[in-house]
DNA sequence: CCTATTTTAGACAAAAGAGTCTGAAATCTG
DNA sequence: CAGATTTCAGACTCTTTTGTCTAAAATAGG
């Protein structure tokens, strides 16, 4: 569905997000926070950068942060930028030339799918995700677990866990 | 969103379902038609005789057939023999814990999309689509066109094209 | 039985995706 | 200015996917 670079954008995105009382977030906290290898998500948030959807800042209290306030981005941004709108626009069987006047077998049901795929991903932004994010933090930290595999990136940065 | 595996699949098992005249069709037939690589579509077909929706038959004669009335064979049987059911059960963001319990931040989003996904998937027979490329091919015909890059599998074999 | 045809099985190569590492450039702090 | 920190740029390796090829097993037909 998306690529793994994908996948760790939006989750750095939502991480940044979700910290906006820092200026600039440095990569490498957010790495070590979603447990990323730090070399492959610079160059996935180059990418984000090189979008105008972040912009970078070099050395100490350096990082990246957010270009747009977090109501601004949306996932369909994201995706764009990392995966490209294939996903939005492609044909389910990769035929070329699939569309009103040519459809293929599948297309009428698929095109259905994907619009609403699309309507949620321009409707979703980091700032929504972000909330969810720290509610469910708030929601696990109260009932003692610890989200190892969910999302470890917002989990209350107290320490007691 | 498919790999080239399961769109190839896909593909195959809609001509060989439109050509049900044929006992067993042979897949170098399928693959010259379908413009697909021979010995790489073998392999897919395999999947899907592993899976019980083709039966083969090696030597003169043979070939690949459905194992089912196309009526009984869907798109969700299909994609799932080759690239399995991870995408109409996993997480969008890949997250091995997400789900009612603990949702990541685009849960409930996305499983209202990946839910529809599956009931179309469940509900497109090879049938349908069949039928549908069978139209397509009549109309192409009939307005002097040639359906080269939409679905050349399904072109009526009477060849005045 | 012999030959042609076809699937099956598996080795191999090419391309893309994922991940690692090193060095350079920018910037802050003292 | 010196040293530490951080992004930027690019080379490199590893894995998965995609694609190609060869040989073996099964089967039809003469």
């Amino acid at each position: 569905m998306l690529s793994k670079s994908c996948i760790y954008g939006i989750q750095a995105a939502i991480y940044v997000a979700a910290n906006a009382s820092q200026e600039f977030v440095p990569i490498s906290q957010i790495a070590s926070e979603l447990k990323i290898s730090f070399h492959f998500l610079t160059k996935v948030l180059q990418q984000l950068t090189q979008a105008r959807l972040m912009n970078s800042y070099r050395g100490p209290k350096g990082g990246v942060a957010l270009a747009k306030p977090s109501t601004e981005v949306t996932l369909y941004d994201l995706i764009g930028a990392i995966d490209g709108t294939a996903i939005f626009t492609e044909c389910m069987l990769g035929l070329p030339g699939c569309g009103i006047a040519e459809p293929c077998p599948a297309h009428e049901h698929w095109t259905k799918v994907r619009s609403e795929l699309t309507v949620i991903a321009r409707r979703l932004t980091l700032d929504s995700m972000a909330k969810k994010a720290g509610e469910l933090n708030v929601r696990l930290t109260e009932e003692f677990r610890y989200a190892q595999t969910m999302f470890p990136a917002i989990r209350p940065l107290n320490g007691n866990h």
